[in-house]
DNA sequence: CAGTGGTCTAGACCACGCC
DNA sequence: GCGTGGTCTAGACCACTGC
């Protein structure tokens, strides 16, 4: 047999795929299942956890373990660096920073990051370049409270300085779709209306609100992941 | 003390963003923290096995532990049947089949499930609505194959029926943005041109391909994570 | 209350991959 | 080789929750 926890994840999913354990139904507990596999009970804790993060079972103190009934699938999805990503498929990346002052915020921007009306930000405005054809626009709201040193962002990407001086936020990702403004377009150069991939993050450091950004993604920008 | 493996896990991310830690440091071994928060060394396992899920640290037998240099952030997304979106939003979801005929797939569609270029497939095309307003417009090419028998698509959604009798499946996922067509202009009831959220996705059941189906969101939908 | 999953322990062996 | 993480075991206690 030489069942480790992998081998008995897929022969779980095996029996659920073949109809053996229909959705609702009630699985044999964990103490069945080591005993019908010869294995230590931990060894198939191991494998129905997995099975019940990745959302294939519904786990209960006392009511056991179910085969989801309404299998809401959980895909992971990899949030890369803008540089990264384009240069993982195999292009040059270049940077340009469009503006930068301090200014007020947009009401909904200081309310996600729950900062005054009136206060101020420093607002940057970027484009990241693959193969000198733009990619992403960038417009990223920072709060100064977070810039001990003020770094020199025609440099190096607000992205990249965040990453490596505030490390490991938490934060909120939005996925959407919008229609390019006349600005939108002209600085992506492509047609006004065209449909952009919107990724939209707020940023915390702990309790402190670090930074809230748009990046707009040019048409045949895709994410893709597996279930 | 009274450390569990959420305390640990809790302590070394603190740690991180303390920048006790940095970056491209390694961190003691399993052993190391067992010992100094005086727990068992598979407490500390765990926890470091969760963080190292999450893309916060990289672990490789004999090298150790390291907090990781360039952070691909992982975030979860839900992936639930359009009617428990809708439903989830406090709407009404109703459902209308547009279209069904057999007919040869486009050869992206066929290439993308493995099956040769004149297979003919099932061709569905049908509306999910939101309070009576078209929400989504869902264009699905089916395997025959994995009909036994052929439920009546104006009754029953393929999403829900597929879930039902096919479930488990895997398969791989595409988010993207696109302008609509005249055609989805009108089935949506949007101005021509608007900016879609498109998921694609192929479905398979272990080697058998299932279906390959397009859903293209109106405006205003979003879907959201946490990291 | 009693059954089930959630977790911890102490020890063990193994696989991988730097050195 | 040998240090590190990856996993397994046998047993234990506990937390939750359905009955």
């Amino acid at each position: 047999m030489l069942a480790g926890w992998e081998d008995i994840r897929a022969e779980v999913l095996r029996r659920i795929r073949a109809h053996d354990w229909r959705p609702g139904d009630t699985i044999p507990t964990e103490e069945a299942l080591a005993l019908e596999f010869g294995v230590a009970r931990a060894t198939v804790n191991r494998a129905l956890r997995e099975l019940a993060e990745e959302g294939v079972l519904e786990r209960r103190r006392k009511a056991g373990t179910r085969v989801a009934l309404h299998p809401v699938r959980r895909a992971t999805l990899d949030i890369p660096l803008t540089r990264l990503e384009i240069e993982g498929r195999g292009q040059a990346y270049s940077y340009r920073l469009l503006s930068e002052e301090m200014a007020s915020p947009p009401p909904a921007v200081a309310a996600r990051l729950g900062l005054p009306q009136g206060a101020q930000m420093l607002h940057l405005v970027c484009l990241h370049l693959a193969d000198d054809r733009p990619a992403v626009l960038e417009d990223r709201w920072l709060n100064p409270e977070t810039l001990k040193v003020q770094p020199d962002f025609h440099l190096v990407s607000a992205n990249e300085w965040l990453l490596a001086n505030v490390p490991y936020t938490t934060g909120d990702i939005s996925l959407s779709a919008a229609n390019a403004t006349a600005d939108e377009a002209r600085l992506l150069d492509l047609p006004p209306g065209s449909a952009l991939f919107i990724i939209d993050r707020t940023t915390w450091d702990r309790d402190h609100p670090v930074t809230c950004v748009r990046l707009a993604h040019v048409p045949g920008f895709r994410m893709r992941t597996t279930v």
